[in-house]
RNA sequence: GGGCCCAUAGCUCAGCCCCGGUCAGAGCGCGCGCCUGAUAAGCGCGAGGUCGAAGGUUCAACUCCUUCUGGGCCCA
């Protein structure tokens, strides 16, 4: 007869194959249609905000890998916290303006770009960017990121300009702003101004020259007197700066030597670098014939090597003896440092290069050259005045533009920039950063206070039209840029309404309030100009643009959560903005994770061509796959993406689930009603569930210190450890008892604990996943991402009860082992074929082990176990030590029906195959 | 060149930080085997690490210090 059908084995629908790619989509379209966002929100009302404010990325392409880690991570923390009873608003948010899309609509347009008027080009960009919008905005929901997808915000948005201007406006009341013409970074070819951000470094080939300098008044200094003539040399990668040459600077406490070289000529140079330098630039050996420290040399005159003009010899800290001569060829138009120092002896920057990288008529000989150009023409009229002592050539990183990925110049331009100095700005910055901002990881706060303690003045223009206008006038009266409070304010009251094209559209005299004068002259005749604010304000203001114009978020946010990158970036933008227009730091935390890197620790880019696509990911492996990988990978360092992890995370993913399916199948004809009461649970369920109590209290832990990749390995590391010690001990229980046996229903009770636990620690990480199983195991009622977070407590145990089980696992080894091997000499292949002794050694042990003989038998899988009193061994410390376990075939016969081995078999007449507890089921089953 | 960070089995992580001292652990993968009532599953056993390298401190260092190497982010 066939017992099969008297078992209860697993049963449900819920697939062991994944089909994520399918299946995904379709659950996240019937979220959408239930407003499952919405409704989460709604069941949190009145509950405390815990506010992630989302880091608009920028709007010009696919997502990839980067962004795919950055929102999960943000998800997984915006759902954990809704599930901990927070009222968690996520507003995704995107970066609009800008030069990369500028660039793209330009690009589209080709030769036309010069017949199109700003606003045309605005009109443009602004459809690159919403097409580009939609496209991410989808991609991320694929991914599982919840959250105000119907009304994200977007810098382009007219009432978020006007925000963001208004923050402009308190930051210029506060006196911040400030025009200046300092040497900026400058894309020739964009021809705009560039931050700091907008930079990247590339190999470059530079001429390498050394310059002579003659000294023309060494008569004036004691040291160089007797040696006369002499020549300072300088050393340069960038000839075409020399023109805007104003000065040679020393370090004042470097040694500087006299020297003679070949041909007997005297040059000045540091003396740590003499040697290097004659041998560079092929001088021979050198014969020192007098020293003095840089500052004995300060305040002699040089000629212009190109120019009928003269050179200074100044004093300067930032000098260096890294390369060249120690005398530092210094063009304060072509350099911050230069500026900087010339600054100190009133030395005005020479600036001959117009905004295309051309001379222009300041400097004659070359009118109307490109720089890159004139660097050969100025080595060849340098040799013609004999000045040039060597030429070379030399690889380094230079200075990239990041767009149009051309080498970048140094120019000084009038621009406007945020007064770091002012109101003790900076100082207010690093106290806000030491005092006011916790930072995770906390090396983060070193990090950034030493790049706000480091930078410049902020340079707010641009020289663009993608962005937001910065309303400022010439005033023809002062002959000057007028940045006026009255006009900011009527430009805003039209930004509102139509978006900050009304600068364009517009006449010059909506924004002049009636009678306005220009404060510096008094004048009445202005001219609108057309800088734009540099795109990390639009960013950096959305602490005021987005934060504080919604009563369901506050600022500052309770967190900041981005690449590290960010410290440079988001982070330091939203920082100056809001403390300098605020006061207080935008934000309570700042979260940052590392950078992506192939299987080798190598970055990833296009052109390495090791990209992975969380496009090409999803659609293979699903979007749960890939946020258990962000989940299983420590962020705070470099995150690791290769086809193997991805292997690796599958298998994990695919243990889980199928850990979630053995608990369905087993729960199908379970339901609260039936479930037993704590009293009836035998005492291996109370250790599964003091595991399971055990799990949710550290991935409570986990959640909160942000330590997701714990999340992974404790709950995968709990599916693994059930699968292997719980689940499998059970199954006689599962299968063989009556369905409504007391001990079955008292294993399902703990089954179903686990099961609602699981998903619901896993739903932050794996949202398709959880709302699935949960959807299998409850019906199709409320959604797993509504219900709340486990919390621990309810089931833990006494130490002295885990440590009895820890000594059953490890007597499970030892039992295991010697299974092992009996079924390699063949006399066992199941386990329930076997039949086990445990020799004790130890007196107390055996007394106590004796009472759990037949627990063991079950935990062992076995079909018998007896424990034995042995011979005591002398200093047996170690269980191994004390126990010895002898495997036997074990006696009687094979039950039919639970595979158990007993001599009972055989003794119900009706069921001669059975043994009795089967039979007795077998014939109430029938009854 | 500067600031900050990372470096433990093939892979992902524990342990190290603020308390140095059991044969450095787990899971996955891999090899071998069992089961065929979780079956494109499940179970068991096993092999994998001179803890990036070199010095130093110490009776004792993966754990503390220094230097170096490789890699990352940000700058120059």
């Amino acid at each position: 007869m066939d017992y099969r059908s008297t078992l209860n084995l697993p049963a449900t629908n819920f697939p062991m194959k994944a089909n994520l790619p399918v299946r995904e989509p379709e659950r996240l379209k019937r979220w959408q249609g239930t407003s499952l966002s919405d409704r989460i929100l709604e069941k949190r009302r009145g509950a405390p905000k815990w506010v992630l404010h989302d880091g608009p990325p920028y709007a010009n392409g696919d997502i990839h890998l980067g962004h795919a880690l950055n929102k999960s991570l943000k998800d997984i923390l915006v759902r954990y916290k809704s599930m901990k009873g927070f009222y968690v608003k996520y507003v995704p948010g995107f970066d609009c303006h800008g030069l990369p899309i500028e660039q793209k609509a330009l690009e589209s347009l080709g030769a036309k770009v010069k017949e199109k008027s700003p606003l045309e080009i605005r009109r443009l960009c602004h459809q690159f960017a919403t097409k580009y919008i939609g496209l991410q905005s989808g991609q991320f929901q694929r991914l599982g990121v919840g959250g105000q997808w119907k009304t994200p915000y977007l810098t382009l948005d007219p009432k978020v300009e006007a925000r963001a201007l208004r923050l402009f406006r308190d930051i210029v009341a506060g006196g911040y702003v400030y025009k200046g013409f300092r040497p900026v970074y400058w894309d020739p070819i964009f021809q705009t101004a560039l931050a700091e951000a907008e930079i990247e470094y590339e190999e470059h080939v530079s001429p390498s020259i050394y310059v002579r300098f003659p000294c023309l008044d060494p008569e004036k200094n004691e040291v160089l007197r007797p040696h006369a003539p002499i020549n300072f040399v300088i050393w340069t990668t960038t000839p075409w700066t020399l023109p805007g040459n104003l000065a040679v600077c020393l370090h004042p406490d470097f040694t500087y030597v006299v020297a003679e070289v070949a041909g007997g000529e005297r040059v000045v140079a540091a003396e740590e670098l003499l040697q290097s330098f004659c041998t560079d630039a092929k001088l021979g050996e050198p014969k020192v014939l007098a020293k003095c420290k840089g500052r004995d040399l300060e305040g002699l005159h040089c000629s212009h090597p190109l120019l009928e003009k003269q050179s200074l010899v100044i004093l300067g800290e930032h000098v260096t003896l890294e390369q060249g001569t120690g005398c530092v060829h210094t063009a304060p138009g072509h350099g911050a440092e230069d500026f900087d120092v010339c600054k100190k002896y009133g030395i005005e920057p020479f600036q001959p290069v117009d905004e295309a990288g051309r001379f222009t008529e300041l400097y004659p000989p070359m009118q109307g050259v490109q720089v890159w150009e004139a660097n050969q023409t100025i080595i060849g009229e340098l040799t013609a005045r004999g000045l040039l002592a060597h030429v070379g050539k030399i690889t380094h990183q230079y200075p990239y533009s990041w767009r149009s990925h051309r080498p970048i110049i140094v120019r000084a331009t009038e621009q406007w920039f945020l007064a770091l100095e002012h109101k003790g700005l900076r100082q207010k910055c690093l106290e806000a950063i030491q005092n006011s901002v916790q930072w995770i990881p906390k090396w983060g706060e070193a990090r950034i206070y030493n790049m706000v303690a480091a930078r410049p003045d902020w340079c707010l223009s641009r020289q663009r039209a993608w962005g937001m206008p910065i309303p400022s006038l010439h005033s023809k009266g002062a002959g000057k840029s007028i940045l006026a409070l009255e006009v900011i304010d009527r430009f805003i009251e039209y930004v509102e309404k139509e978006g900050t094209d009304c600068w364009y559209r517009r006449p010059l005299e909506d924004f002049l309030p009636e009678g306005f004068q220009c404060p510096e002259s008094g004048g009445t005749e202005f001219e609108k100009e057309y800088d734009i604010l540099d795109v990390w304000f639009d960013s950096g203001a959305t602490h005021a643009s987005i934060l504080e114009a919604d009563p369901d978020l506050a600022s500052p946010a309770d967190l900041y959560l981005e690449g590290s990158d960010q410290h440079r970036g988001w982070f330091h933008s939203s920082l100056l903005a809001s403390m300098a227009g605020r006061g207080r730091p935008p934000y309570r935390a700042v979260l940052t994770h590392g950078f992506l890197l192939d299987e080798k620790g190598e970055a990833m880019s296009k052109s390495k061509g090791n990209v992975i696509s969380p496009l090409d990911l999803m659609k293979h492996m699903g979007a749960d796959v890939l946020r258990l990988w962000v989940a299983s990978e420590d962020y705070r360092g470099d995150i690791r993406a290769s086809k193997e992890i991805f292997e690796r995370v599958s298998e994990a993913y695919r243990r889980i689930r199928n850990t979630f399916r053995f608990l369905l199948g087993n729960l199908a004809d379970f339901d609260e009603t039936r479930a037993a009461a704590d009293g009836e649970l035998d005492e291996i369920d109370r250790w599964a569930l003091a595991r399971l109590d055990q799990l949710v209290e550290r991935v409570g832990q986990a959640y909160e210190q942000y330590e997701f990749h714990r999340v992974y390995h404790l709950t995968h590391s709990f599916c693994v450890e059930m699968s292997a010690a719980y689940l499998d001990v059970i199954k006689d229980r599962l299968y063989c008892s009556a369905p409504a046996d007391r001990t079955r229903r008292a294993a399902q009770t703990a089954m179903r604990e686990m099961l609602s636990a699981l998903a619901r620690l896993l739903a932050p990480i794996i949202p398709f996943t959880a709302d699935e199983v949960w959807e299998a195991a409850y019906g199709g009622g409320e959604s797993v991402h509504l219900a709340d977070f486990p919390a621990p407590g309810g089931r833990a145990a006494d130490e002295a009860f885990l440590q009895r089980w820890e000594r059953f696992a490890a007597l499970r080894e030892i039992v295991a082992r010697k299974l092992e091997e009996a079924r390699r000499e063949k006399k066992i292949g199941a386990s329930l074929e076997a039949a086990v002794a445990l020799r004790v050694k130890t007196p107390a042990l055996y007394e106590v082990l004796a009472l759990d003989a037949d627990l063991l038998r079950q935990l062992f899988i076995v079909s018998s176990c007896k424990v034995e009193r042995a011979p005591s061994a002398a200093g047996a410390e170690t269980l191994e030590e004390q126990v010895e376990a002898e495997i036997r075939l074990a006696d009687g016969a094979k039950c039919e029906r639970c595979w158990n081995w007993t001599k009972e078999v055989g003794q119900n007449a009706e069921h001669p195959a059975l043994c009795v507890r089967c039979a007795d089921v077998v014939e109430r089953l029938n009854r």
